[in-house]
DNA sequence: TCGATCGTACGCAATTCTTCGTACAATCAA
DNA sequence: TTGATTGTACGAAGAATTGCGTACGATCGA
């Protein structure tokens, strides 16, 4: 459970775009941020199975999107708000700021 | 080579976010951005083949960053700098202001 | 009209992503 | 110690993405 954490130095901004351009992923980071306190990973209510929250998680902590420690039997994942912040000025927040989509999506069939 | 613009009150930002994750197309973007007029297609320097590059600006296109139209033999293309500002407040600023990273890439093996 | 140019469409291969089930390791509570 | 909880590892299937070559349509200039 101990796991690799990068430098946000050497993250491409296109990495962290691609980390959040997923619905599951985004929807944890939008969990995430709406909590004052760091939540463990059971603690949020994902549409797939454990196996598949695994994947997400990795890929957000590999973007340097998140940090995980483990606490007890639980992992405990918190943004790396500040880091990102400093990497990526503005950028979660304007992420973090954009509306739902007005109404039925997709293109014309 | 008529194509599909969509409303852009109809896009998920993760949408955007996967339309821009890409290295080939956000440089596609960067160029844009960095004309003041709009480009033909041919004119963007990129490091694939005609082929992939369209799949490439349809990507882009269906993701509600760009406008292309025709124009005579070429196809020219431009950033809804303005329209997509309005959706995504700031969101376009703050991608293309992030800095390169930094040095070698990548976790350890 | 003929040739060159610009981009698309189609089909295909290789790769990556997303998802799952199952088995397992680590931890805690009883 | 035993059983429940939390999350990982592995393997696999299916889907999506990325990339290319080739053939083609549209347009322009000579």
């Amino acid at each position: 459970m101990v796991s690799y954490h990068p430098d946000l130095d050497l993250i491409p901004v296109e990495d962290v775009l691609a980390a959040l351009g997923n619905p599951v992923r985004l929807f944890i980071v939008r969990e995430l941020a709406a909590s004052t306190q760091p939540r463990t990973c059971g603690s949020l209510p994902v549409s797939v199975t454990k196996a598949t929250a695994t994947h997400h998680w990795r890929v957000l902590r590999e973007s340097g999107v998140t940090r995980e420690r483990r606490e007890g039997r639980t992992k405990v994942v918190e943004l790396r708000r500040a880091e990102l912040d400093e990497r990526f000025p503005g950028l979660l927040a304007t992420i973090l700021a954009a509306s739902p989509p007005r109404a039925s999506d997709g293109p014309p069939a």
